[in-house]
DNA sequence: AACCTATTTCGTAATTTACCGAAATAAAAC
DNA sequence: GTTTTATTTCGGTAAATTACGAAATAGGTT
């Protein structure tokens, strides 16, 4: 989860989920959106492909990158458990690690 | 919205969380759970304190932090906001900006 | 006043991050 | 086979983050 909360900590790269989710976009497309250098933006990419948060597609010479939802799901669940108190009815033993751990 | 992940973005923090949403506890108590120098604790309460993730309370020397659960409402709609694509009733035009610009 | 307790601030060092432009890679087009 | 296009890797710099122990602050106790 640290990965995801850290990818996340970035505008530029909220912004670069944020041309996402609305279609897939190349390396190219998005940095005619954003104003850093594309080597920078391949490092931003770098972070959200670690963190799980993009998958990526070749085609030739050309990397389409699209938004990985599946994450989504696992993070709401996080912030969930970070501020939610009582566990009223205990989860099964095997699902017990605590958020920071993970 | 930058500083609320930044915040989460360390497992330390996480942990204070977690201990808070339990129970109210002073710095040294927090310190007696956790396994760095005061100093440093100190350091994290204040990233807490700015992302307005924690509030305190001060009574003679001692110094008792709580929870602010009213950001989980504004992360939560972020994390949304981030991954789900269409917009497909409008928001009013007020609150159009993008998650990246807050 | 002298002392203890709780917490923060300060100085310093190590590590990580964000950024850029130049060079490298690799597929495609000529 | 040389050139163009798309993207990454490399080298370097500046700023931010995390950590520690020592010193400072401020309130309570003797």
């Amino acid at each position: 989860m640290s990965d995801v909360y850290q990818a996340l900590s970035s505008p530029v790269r909220r912004q670069i989920l944020s041309l996402l989710k609305h279609k897939d976009m190349t390396a190219g497309e998005v940095s005619e959106k954003i104003n850093v250098a594309k080597s920078t933006l391949s490092g931003h990419f770098n972070v959200l492909k670690t963190a799980n948060l993009v998958v990526t597609s070749k085609e030739g010479t050309t990397i389409t990158y699209s938004l990985n939802t599946s994450v989504v799901e696992d993070l709401l669940s996080s912030v969930m458990n970070l501020f939610a108190d009582t566990n009223r009815h205990q989860p099964k033993e095997d699902d017990r690690r605590s958020d920071y751990e993970r």
